[in-house]
DNA sequence: GCATATTATCCGGATACACGGATATAAGCA
DNA sequence: TGCTTATATCCGTGTATCCGGATAATATGC
């Protein structure tokens, strides 16, 4: 019952389209919040609530470096996850939204590597 | 963006500790409601909205038999599904209320063959 | 047509979640 | 210490979903 349960709360971080799209971004590695704002054009307290929502799930893991948290995907989740990730973000990717997501991310990180947050 | 809230209305299909209770029962074979209804313990109107839903999110399909309806894993789903479905239920399996659940399940089945509802 | 069995839908009330502005926390720097 | 930036949490409001008894729809047999 306990188990089954989690299960289902773990999917149930996964029944949003918002935090779709930010698994398929993650798919392009380390990212950190204002990346994900910056891409997704909504309110910060919108994406970090999303990102708390999937980090408590075990979808992500997060790291702080100074100012900066950068959430990547969770390799070392449940089995069923894991298995899960490796499959789902490159079906998301050929999505419509998926791709537009994807295109603003990379301009994004060409203008944005001179500047302070740099991942590393 | 409308393709992921596709995606994303999937995924809700499996936020459900219930439902998941019915993949599992469904990986022994086509069940008509009743049987879940037995084996769940849950009031039949309940057992029956939770089926619509799968059934609306493409994760089983209907069949119906005389008075009775049999669903089964819908193997012909989106490839995506698909490789999710052959993997999910394994997975399921192994939790605590799903082992259960599958007992009861066998235990009903041989009484019930003799009965009104046998499938075929 | 009528009674029965199986399944689906309707309905009101309770609960859970999303949203986003406002605010709090954390870290870096002067 | 005080200021700035990045992120997290709080809060009220609106929306969505769940539940399960009551009722409707569907099919069978007399």
């Amino acid at each position: 019952m306990l188990y089954m349960k989690q299960t289902a709360q773990s999917f149930k971080a996964l029944v949003d389209e918002t935090r779709l799209r930010i698994l398929v971004l993650l798919t392009e590695g380390e990212l950190c919040v204002c990346d994900m704002v910056a891409v997704l054009e909504l309110p910060q307290s919108t994406v970090s609530r999303h990102l708390s929502y999937l980090k408590n799930a075990g979808w992500v893991t997060d790291r702080r470096q100074g100012l900066w948290v950068h959430y990547q995907l969770n390799k070392a989740g449940s089995p069923f996850q894991g298995s899960l990730l490796s499959n789902l973000p490159r079906q998301l990717a050929g999505l419509s939204q998926a791709g537009e997501d994807l295109d603003k991310l990379k301009r994004h990180l060409q203008t944005r590597t001179k500047s302070a947050c740099a991942g590393n």
